[in-house]
DNA sequence: CTTAGCACTCCACAACCGAGAGTGCTAATA
DNA sequence: TATTAGCACTCTCGGTTGTGGAGTGCTAAG
C-alpha cells in the first residue's frame, strides 16, 4: 500500500504540477520537497506510484503527471486543513452583500465575481423556496379570456404567469375569486391547502368551475414546478488556458454551460450532501467535462437552496478556489456574516 | 474611380473569400466569375483595387483579401436584393412563436436560436415599454419597515422591488395608500400622473408623508429607469473558427459579451435608425470587436423595443445572416406573421 | 535501503529544402 | 489602346533532419 513517503511524493507532485503545469521530475521533488532524499530514491517511489495509477508519464523520459486518483488524494488532504480568506476580495464581498436582498441578482453577481477573482468559471443554481407559503394572490384581467396570475410568496418572491381561461371573466369576478382563494390559501403551506382549495371552489364556486380549475392548475404548476434557475459567469476566463488547448473540447464545454439541464446535472451531485463537494475530471456525470473539476457548495439564501461553484481545469488551484468559494458563500448565505474559517 | 468591372471583381472576391476563407487569386476570379477575361487582366484590376484600399495581400505571392471597405461595398449590394427565408428553420420558428407572450423569455430563446441556426453569436437588447401605463399598484408589507412595491403595467409587464420605508406601516395603511395611488395613477401614462400624484399625496396623506415620498420616489425609479435587458446565445459557436484563431482577442470579445454595458454600446448604433443595420469590423464602437461584424435590426415585441442581432467574424455569411435574422424578427415582432420578403 | 553514475529515450525547436500558388512585368497581339 | 501569354520571382507550407536537454531506468557501490 501507500507508505508515508509515497504519500508525500504524490502530494508534492500534485502541488508542483498545479503550480507549473509541466510534468514533474524526480530532481524537482528531491530539491524542493524531500531535500534529504536523492532523486534516485524518489524515482523508485515514482515508479511504484505509477503502477498504482497515481501518476503517469506522457512519454518515457518526461516527468510524471498526476492522475485523477492523485488529485483526489490531494483534495482530500487539503480539505482537512484550515483555510483563510483571500484578502484581495474584501471590497467585492461588500458589493455582494449589498445585493443579497434579491437572490437572483445576488447569484448572478456571485458567479461573475467568482469568475473575476479566480479566473475560472463561476456557476450557480438557485432552487425553489424551501416552504411555499402564499402571502398574496391576485388575478388580473389582461384581455378577452386572458388573465395574469400573480403570486407573492412569503419572503418576497414573486411568480406571475399569463394564462388563457376557458371563458371570459370581468375583473370583479376575478377579484372575488382571488379573494376567496386568498382566505383559504394565504399564510399556509401550499401543499397543505391545495386539495382543500380544490374541493372548496368545486363546491362554492361552481359557477366558474372551469375557470377555477384552470386557475388552480396553473397555480399549482407555478408553485410545485418551480424550476431551478442557473447562472454562469466568467466563461471566457478559461480560453487562454493551456489545459484547454483542444478547442473542440472547450467548445463542447462552453456549449453545455449554455444549457440549463447540463448545469443541473453537474451540480446535482452536490445537492444531496451538505458542505463542500469536489468532483475531479471524469468523476463528474457529464463526459464532456472530463477535463474539468468542479468545486461547489450549497447554501441557503433568501430562504432558497442555492448551489454555488467553480469550474476549472483538473489542474486548478483547489486550495484557493475553496477559500474564495467559502468567502462568497459565507457572504451570500442567510446566517449572515462570515461564519467559518475566517481570519 | 471604380469602373463597372472593378466592382464586379471586388464583389466576386468578397463572395469567394466569404465562402473559402482563403486569399483569392486572379486565376480563380477569371475561371469562376469573369470567364471571358484572362487572369492577367484581372490582375491589373486587382492591382488598382489594392491601391484604392479595397484589397490587400497578406504577403507577396498570395491572393487578395478584402478590406472592410470592400465588405461594405458587398453588404450594400446585397441589401438591395430581395431575400427569401431559409427553409430549414421553420420548426424552430413555431417554437419561438409559442413563447412570444413573455418578451424576456422570447428574446432569450431567440438569441439561442440565432446561435444554433447560423453558428454565430445571437444577441438581443430589450428596451423599456413604449408607454408606461400602470394597471395595478400594490404595496405589501414584508416586515418591520420593509415593503414590497408591486407594479403591473398595461401589457402584463411586472415590476417589483423591496424597499425600506422611513417608518413602519400596517398592511391596512399600505392598502389604503395603494388604493389612493391606484385611483390617481392607474390607466394613465406615468409621466402624466407623477407630479399630480406627488402633489396629491402631499396634500391628502400628510400623515404618511415621508413614506409616500419614499414610495413614489421608488416607483419613479422603477418606471423611468427601466434599463435595457441583454441576452446572448451561442457564444461558443465562434470557438473553432479560423477567423478567431487569436485566443487573446477572442477572450476579449467573450468577456465583453458578459457585460451589459458593452452589448449596449454595440447595439446603440441600431437603436436610432429603423430596419436592418450592419457594422463591419472596426466600424463598430468597441475596438475589441474589430474582428467582428454585427447584423442587427429592431422590432417591437410585447410593446417594447427590441434589438436583435448576430455577431460573427467579418468574413461572415451576410446574406444568410440577414435572412435568418429577418425570419426571427418577423416571428417575434408584434405585427405578427411573416410580413416581409417571405416565401 | 540509499545513492551516484551512466547509457538511453524522447521531445522540442530550429534549420533546411522543395513544391506550389500567385504575383508583377514585359512583349506580343487584336 | 486594351488584352493576353509567358516568365522570372517571391513567399508560404509541409515534411525532414539534426541537436540539446531533461528525465528516466538500471546497476553497482556505500
Amino acid at each position: 500500500m501507500l507508505s508515508e513517503r509515497h504519500l508525500e511524493v504524490v502530494l508534492a507532485i500534485v502541488y508542483e504540477y498545479i503550480k507549473t503545469g509541466e510534468p514533474v521530475g524526480s530532481r524537482t521533488i528531491s530539491r524542493k520537497f524531500l531535500k534529504d532524499r536523492s532523486a534516485a530514491t524518489i524515482r523508485n517511489e515514482m515508479s511504484d506510484l505509477e503502477v498504482m495509477e497515481y501518476l503517469y508519464q506522457p512519454h518515457t523520459s518526461a516527468g510524471r503527471i498526476p492522475t485523477p486518483k492523485a488529485y483526489r488524494l490531494y483534495v482530500d488532504a487539503i480539505m482537512r486543513r484550515q483555510r483563510s480568506f483571500p484578502a484581495d476580495s474584501d471590497g467585492w464581498l461588500r458589493e455582494l452583500r449589498a445585493r443579497r436582498r434579491d437572490a437572483e441578482e445576488a447569484l448572478g453577481y456571485a458567479t461573475r465575481l467568482l469568475g473575476k477573482i479566480t479566473n475560472y468559471i463561476g456557476v450557480a443554481a438557485l432552487g425553489p423556496v424551501e416552504e411555499t407559503v402564499l402571502q398574496r394572490v391576485e388575478f388580473i384581467r389582461m384581455g378577452h379570456r386572458t388573465a395574469l396570475i400573480l403570486l407573492v410568496l412569503k419572503g418576497g418572491l414573486i411568480h406571475h404567469k399569463t394564462v388563457v381561461l376557458p371563458c371570459d371573466m370581468t375583473q370583479e369576478n376575478l377579484d372575488e375569486l382571488s379573494g376567496r382563494v386568498s382566505t383559504v390559501a394565504v399564510g399556509r403551506p401550499w401543499g397543505d391547502v391545495r386539495d382543500t382549495l380544490q374541493a372548496y371552489v368545486e363546491d362554492a364556486l361552481e359557477r366558474y368551475a372551469d375557470n377555477c380549475r384552470t386557475a388552480i392548475r396553473e397555480m399549482d404548476g407555478i408553485l410545485t414546478e418551480q424550476p431551478f434557475q442557473f447562472f454562469t459567469g466568467g466563461t471566457h476566463n478559461v480560453l487562454g488556458m493551456p489545459d484547454f488547448n483542444d478547442l473542440g473540447r472547450l467548445q463542447a464545454i462552453m456549449g453545455l454551460l449554455e444549457e440549463d439541464e447540463s448545469i443541473g446535472k453537474l451540480v446535482q451531485g452536490c445537492s444531496a450532501e451538505k458542505g463542500l463537494c469536489i468532483t475531479i475530471g471524469d468523476e463528474n456525470p457529464v463526459f464532456q467535462m472530463r477535463d474539468c473539476s468542479i468545486v461547489m457548495a450549497s447554501a441557503t439564501t433568501g430562504g432558497r437552496r442555492a448551489i454555488v461553484g467553480l469550474i476549472g481545469p483538473v489542474r486548478m488551484d483547489y486550495e484557493r478556489s475553496i477559500s474564495v468559494l467559502e468567502g462568497i458563500l459565507g457572504t451570500l448565505s442567510d446566517n449572515g456574516e462570515s461564519e467559518e474559517g475566517g481570519r
